[in-house]
DNA sequence: TGAATAAAGCAAACTCTTTGCGTTTGTCAT
DNA sequence: ATGACAAACGCAAAGAGTTTGCTTTATTCA
């Protein structure tokens, strides 16, 4: 039941699509995740519930599939001069956003998704936004760790933190993260 | 629909969940998660499907329910005789058995889970683990970094693998955390 | 042992999901 | 432009899962 990426994107299926999202994000604001129903879902959307088995197969991928766009940060990161700066100000949106109601929510839907592939896109985000803040830092005359690195060092506990110990996932903690995964790499940068 | 802690813990409650949980068990073995019923699992079990809908809420409650069981490990983590081989044998074992199918999916059940209590038992099996092995440490005469450390340097990046990047849960990966997790501090350990 | 009550069974009502078939509507080639 | 083709949707009925009120069973506690 893999989600169909848009074979025919014009008119009347795009239309469709972003009706049923729209929906989604409406009733999401006012009910509870198990709140939700796909006739609910389809009679806002003026849609018939067929129509959103057939294209998502069911609730859970629906609500996940919705949930990863929210996910995608469209502005791009604020430059602060440094990366440390940078990590911090990209980290620290990113927390508060996760750690809302809303964003939890999200992470939920995302990670009950059985399509391990929209899971995977959705960390992509974080890595691709890595990648940009490590050229940023290069250009800027900076020696900052390998990408690798800042993603095991800060994405990660970040991530870890935010799903399975909520109220660590904190600004300071953040600091902490980043702090270290700098500093680490110092004296000796190689590694083979 | 929380699940509800036994409060009526003798014979017969026990016994349906457990005939319940071995059902569960049974039928993973042979289908898929989206062919899993609730109606199946009760008349395996030898209930009614009101029992389970009663007791857990829903599939995916039970299923997560079932799995967490799965992912604590019942035996005493090996004394390989420092920290870095502990931490170096744990994890190699650990890895393995969530990259396999089986263990991905109970990763999927669990995180499916709409009950976050869940999924904070679940981590602190690996929590209480590292705790283990970071006093198993300190009895030999080693100074080992302090547990948000581990958990932050090792467990994180492992758990975001296997979460986001199967691929790269690997134990090369995994030695490369522990030596850098360990190595960091060896200078000086005091952070304030 | 007996009263109180949690938990399970049963069955009917209800809601969601699936499916076949006909219709609409983009898409592509002529 | 125009027509053939195929994808996506609507409709409605059949099928399956879920919920709920009431009854029965069996554990707990006095």
């Amino acid at each position: 039941m893999a989600i169909k990426e848009a074979v025919r994107p014009g008119g009347r299926s795009a239309r469709v699509q972003e009706a049923v999202h729209q929906a989604v994000r409406e009733l999401q604001a006012v009910k509870t995740r198990d709140e939700l129903t796909v006739p609910q879902i389809a009679e806002r959307a003026g849609v018939t519930p067929s129509t959103i088995y057939r294209r998502w197969g069911n609730l859970s991928e629906l609500v996940a599939d919705v949930s990863v766009e929210r996910m995608r940060s469209d502005d791009d990161p604020a430059d602060t001069g440094t990366l440390a700066g940078d990590l911090l100000a990209w980290g620290q949106q990113y927390l508060e956003e996760m750690v809302s109601v809303p964003g939890q929510r999200a992470l939920n839907d995302v990670m009950a998704s059985a399509d391990s592939e929209r899971r995977e896109r959705c960390c992509r985000y974080s890595e691709s936004l890595m990648e940009a803040l490590h050229d940023r830092a290069i250009s800027r005359g900076e020696t900052p760790p390998p990408v690798r690195r800042l993603i095991d060092g800060v994405v990660a506990p970040m991530t870890y933190r935010l799903l399975y110990d909520r109220d660590s996932a904190t600004a300071h903690n953040l600091q902490r993260w980043i702090d270290c995964t700098l500093k680490e790499g110092e004296s000796g940068v190689a590694s083979h």
